[in-house]
DNA sequence: CCATCTTTGTGCACGCGTTCACAAAGACAT
DNA sequence: ATGTCTTTGTGAACGCGTGCACAAAGATGG
């Protein structure tokens, strides 16, 4: 999955918790999936193995909306993808619009999970007037001018932003005060919103950050005691680096401390290739400087 | 953020929880943001407020990599950020496969956040011919044959599917095969895989279910008393629906529950609507029956 | 060198989420 | 009817994550 839960506090919402409501559209997808099989009943074992959670987890979560279950039985498919859909709310069709049609933005116009799934897109919105009144997914790309008329015509309440990270800042606050409490954000930043608005984000970038380290910690558990004595050491020269470099610059400070510490690392990790098959850093074996 | 974390159960790596690595990334963005204004330090305050999150937090999380601070003055921005990417594994470059070139996978190629952060596209795949030597973000789209070998000669261990739902699964397994042990998954489905391989998914069509769940909410809370006994008068004839007809069919007694549930529900909403401003369901009245 | 002020690092308590394990409920066969 | 078997629904224990609040550390000024 992704990252980023930009969420109000903790309030408990009506008694279910904030995980389950984040696990019932997968249940949902499951459960239509096993609908178009024609599939009448099915068991939390059997469900949640298709859904991918643990099964005490799936009748916990479904104990919060209510006894929909027939014990020895399971459940009824369709009955749960009724009450499913109802509680979160896609017995109706809510219209959203999307803002920023750059490659981002064209691709989830023409997303079909939207129509199939309770949405509707309501109108696309670029900034670009080069852009205004071209067809995307078949709708007619408008200005930014026509943002809050848009919303407001519309009752529109969920926007999403797929602009650039310099723009959604901006974008957020001229949708929210032209009505939106719900934002779907892609754009690289912390959008800054006020109370009753919820936002969720996704981010490409930080998703694939949190791979990376799980990727390294496996490249790296392999080489096991050498591995951490030369970790150790690298640590010791980079800590000492700070330490003796109290009053030079920022910028030596750092180069200082990559030049202590890399070669280090590229140490531990010949070892670790010595010893493991194969496992290296991807590209080359000194590690490079990170990104600006 | 996304949803959909499928993670190894919780194996706290070298001590570092799956939260805060999970924050990580956004440290470090707004920390590069710093970097780029030169601004020298930084307190766990401002920080914090930068990134969206708790001051407390912050230092809790930094507090797992090491002191990395000084009292009474702050954070070294250019030496944080060393030892964030290091955490990470972004001083190495990861070559990053990406399958599936439609609208997304073209959007996911042309993403600029990739190069900057420790990623490189190492190829683009897609199963039809017809796209093969197509160049996609100055990249030469490859036919899926070619995947295996890709893999290998990359040394590959991070993939990205963004195929329809339907392909995932068997992509998943044959990039696993060919020595991929990360994938970030865009397709909406629950891959399958492996002990050891890390999988995370992105869902739009799950985000969107969540704001519309707290949508529904907000606009519900405006209707107290009335709503909620309307809301129980459509449970209970719902329930009854399914109590009584227990020797129905399954998509009788689906219709059946419908049709005594929704004119409730729809009750309930005019209620709210008339105490209430403007909030209603945003399209029309009556709430159209949910996706197949 | 001492006092003061700022900011980190963390012990502690609390609450949410997960999981186990089992009693209650119902289907089904005899 | 009665017993057996399956599967739900949930009480209880546990563990992780969060946030408070404060002591320790160090900078800064006199």
């Amino acid at each position: 999955m992704a990252t980023g839960r930009t969420h109000r506090p903790a309030t408990r919402s009506r008694g279910i918790p904030e995980a389950t409501v984040a696990r019932l559209p997968l249940y949902l997808r499951a459960l239509t999936a096993l609908s178009e099989r024609s599939v009448p009943t099915v068991s939390s074992e059997e469900l949640a193995a298709a859904a991918g959670v643990n099964s005490a987890k799936l009748r916990k979560d479904f104990s919060y909306l209510g006894s929909y279950g027939t014990r020895g039985v399971g459940y009824d498919v369709e009955y749960l993808v009724y009450q499913i859909s109802r509680e979160l709310g896609l017995t109706q069709d809510w219209p959203v619009v999307i803002v920023g049609i750059g490659n981002l933005g064209a691709a989830l116009a023409n997303y079909g999970g939207f129509a199939s799934r309770g949405f509707r897109v309501a109108a696309l919105i670029d900034a670009d007037p080069a852009m205004a009144g071209k067809p995307v997914a078949g709708i007619a790309v408008q200005h930014t001018d026509e943002l809050e008329k848009i919303i407001e015509d519309n009752g529109v309440h969920i926007g999403v932003i797929a602009t650039p990270a310099g723009a959604a800042q901006q974008v957020s606050e001229r949708l929210i005060a032209a009505g939106v409490t719900s934002i779907l954000n892609f754009a690289p930043t912390v959008l800054q919103v006020p109370d009753g608005v919820d936002v969720r984000k996704v981010d490409l970038s930080i998703e694939l950050q949190i791979l990376a380290f799980h990727e390294q910690r496996k490249a790296g558990e392999e080489a096991t005691a050498e591995a951490v004595v030369a970790d150790a050491v690298a640590e010791a020269a980079a800590k000492d680096v700070k330490d003796t470099a109290a009053e030079q610059s920022a910028e030596a400070k750092r180069t200082a401390a990559a030049e202590a510490a890399v070669p280090s690392a590229a140490r531990a990790e010949a070892t670790a290739r010595t010893e493991s098959t194969d496992r290296k850093g991807p590209d080359g074996d000194v590690p490079a400087v990170m990104p600006a």
